[in-house]
DNA sequence: TATATATATCAATTTTTTTTGATTTAAAAT
DNA sequence: ATTTTAAATCAAAAAAAATTGATATATATA
């Protein structure tokens, strides 16, 4: 991507992309989500809660942050909401070294 | 990276490493400094205070942001002090589609 | 229909981060 | 030696993010 040819103002709005998307990794917590989710694949809320031990509105509200910024994507089941990796937006954003802990492996 | 043999106290730490990390970058004028800092090589709090439009003191406390994680590296050449990207650091972070933003080109 | 379960959301509080302006330190120039 | 310049640091204030406990919503089951 290159920067050089585009406005000041569009040029911000990148920075304001990645600002969001990076503040979403920087948290211990929501790491360890992703974590977890890349090892396990697909998990709801309720497991989540007892994998990573916390409550269940604390769980909630970070795995909102992630999936704001399009890090994790949802699907509902009945009344389960199963979380799993983008694995698209974590390839185009993390380097390969950090594979096999947030990192899907590349197939 | 394999976090599966690595205890939960060691797994903790490098959840918490990656954090900061993380949190250096989750800012728009610090990955504003990333992105001259990438472009012009090397510069000085002085110049960057212009080129970035910000306080001398407010610029220092996010070089030294990003300077404590070690995503830049300081030289202090008589009384100013030249800031650079750790170009190894950045790479071991990023994707390589983050290249010529934040990411210097692979030479 | 009433009850139970999963999960999102809300409002108040607490904690963390950022900003601001002033002060300090240290090297360079007069 | 004094003054100037570059840049770090500090303390107070402001802003943003996280936590907590309660409530709301929606589906499933009795």
């Amino acid at each position: 991507m290159v920067l050089q040819n585009i406005s000041d103002t569009n040029q911000q709005e990148i920075f304001r992309t990645y600002e969001v998307k990076f503040k979403a990794l920087s948290d211990q917590i929501r790491l360890k989500i992703m974590y977890e989710l890349n090892q396990k694949g697909q998990i709801c809320v309720c497991d989540l809660t007892e994998i990573i031990g916390l409550s269940q509105s604390k769980l909630s509200y970070h795995l909102k942050i992630l999936l704001d910024v399009n890090l994790i994507e949802r699907e509902k089941i009945g009344t389960w909401n199963y979380y799993r990796l983008n694995e698209e937006e974590v390839r185009g954003l993390l380097s390969e070294e950090l594979c096999c802990i947030f990192y899907p492996e590349r197939k």
